[in-house]
DNA sequence: CAAAAATAAATGAACGTTCATTCATAATTA
DNA sequence: TAATTATGAATGAACGTTCATTTATTTTTG
């Protein structure tokens, strides 16, 4: 038996609702009223979660992107091969963005938009250390340019936000085959 | 001697005041008010050369878009080979990327937003053919990836905005060399 | 070529609406 | 029942948009 606490069902249920608007309407067009009408609370009772409106997104936001990382890093281990372990976050972080479609989308418009303070984008980036450290081995093993993580990023990860972006929009169909091409040039583009 | 009618003058006043903002504080923080007042223009002003706001933003989205393009292929010629037309077309969009941070910043907000709506986006991208093409015949000659342009695209194209964003929140410094590194990493992304 | 008339462009105060936020009250819990 | 948690109507500020009016430009007239 497993027990959660109200507040923690209600925190839950305001994300959920908080990611749902913003995704399909951006910002602008997520206000508070309807943000607690979806999550079946009461406008006020906000209030008692969340400073205001900025602090909501910001924990939000906070809250998925951990999920996120946590979900890159699942079943990584630090004694993997520089590839081998690659390719295992890859298709971590390729699997959450293509699955939870919602969250990551919502995390997209977040990291390209000044909705977010800047604290709160540094406290997201947290979890993504043993990435940074993978890279830093590979670098030293001589498997990976010796770039700025930022560049290793933008070519081998950030990509996949697009894919995931055109597929939402139903322009392209991502089929594991297609996602297995993706992996390779991700690849390609920060091997030696 | 050049004449400029006075509506295109106001035009682009609006413009610039309408990226300036949208940029600086999101599209939930760039009233009518304010872009009237910083394009010297009344709020009523706006709406004798656009519709509402959706459309005023839609029209900025597919102006400054057009612009992006244009500059994208100012000296490119077809019968260059592929490598080397690849190389044009991407050193250009980089310049325009890291140069016109304001304009570039912009885009990257609406192609990451559902601020725009789909007409638009569709219209924005029509200019794009050139480098639709030249992947084709990179493909054909079997130099480039059998893949979709969208996947071309993703790894190759979309990763400068990323580095745009973090040149821009001062967390790296693109120097000319790292602009060449980049180049490579998209290169050797799509590249057979 | 002036002066007068007509048209067009631009203004900004005002309107109705929507929003984030508050707070007096109610429900729940322990 | 005392303390905690939640409510939702109320509030005032801010928003997008309108429109009666003013200002600028063009056309017509004598």
């Amino acid at each position: 038996m497993c027990t959660v606490s109200k507040s923690q069902i209600k925190r839950e249920a305001l994300v959920k609702a908080t990611v749902n608007l913003v995704n399909n309407n951006g910002f602008h067009a997520a206000p508070m009223s309807k943000i607690a009408k979806m999550a079946n609370v009461s406008p006020g009772t906000i209030y008692l979660y969340y400073k205001n409106k900025q602090d909501l997104i910001n924990q939000v936001y906070i809250e998925v992107k951990t999920a996120f990382t946590k979900f890159a890093f699942k079943d990584y281990e630090e004694n993997f091969s520089v590839e081998k372990g690659f390719k295992n976050i890859w298709k971590n972080l390729a699997e959450f963005k293509l699955k939870e479609v919602e969250e990551a989308m919502f995390l997209s418009q977040c990291d390209n938009t000044p909705m977010i303070d800047e604290p709160s984008r540094k406290e997201g980036l947290k979890h993504l250390q043993p990435l940074l450290d993978l890279w830093e081995r590979g670098q030293k093993e001589g498997i990976i340019k010796p770039v700025s993580p930022y560049m290793l990023y933008a070519f081998s990860i950030y990509p996949i936000a697009f894919l995931m972006n055109m597929q939402q929009r139903e322009l392209i169909k991502l089929t594991p085959a297609h996602v297995n091409d993706a992996y390779e040039m991700a690849w390609s583009s920060i091997k030696i």
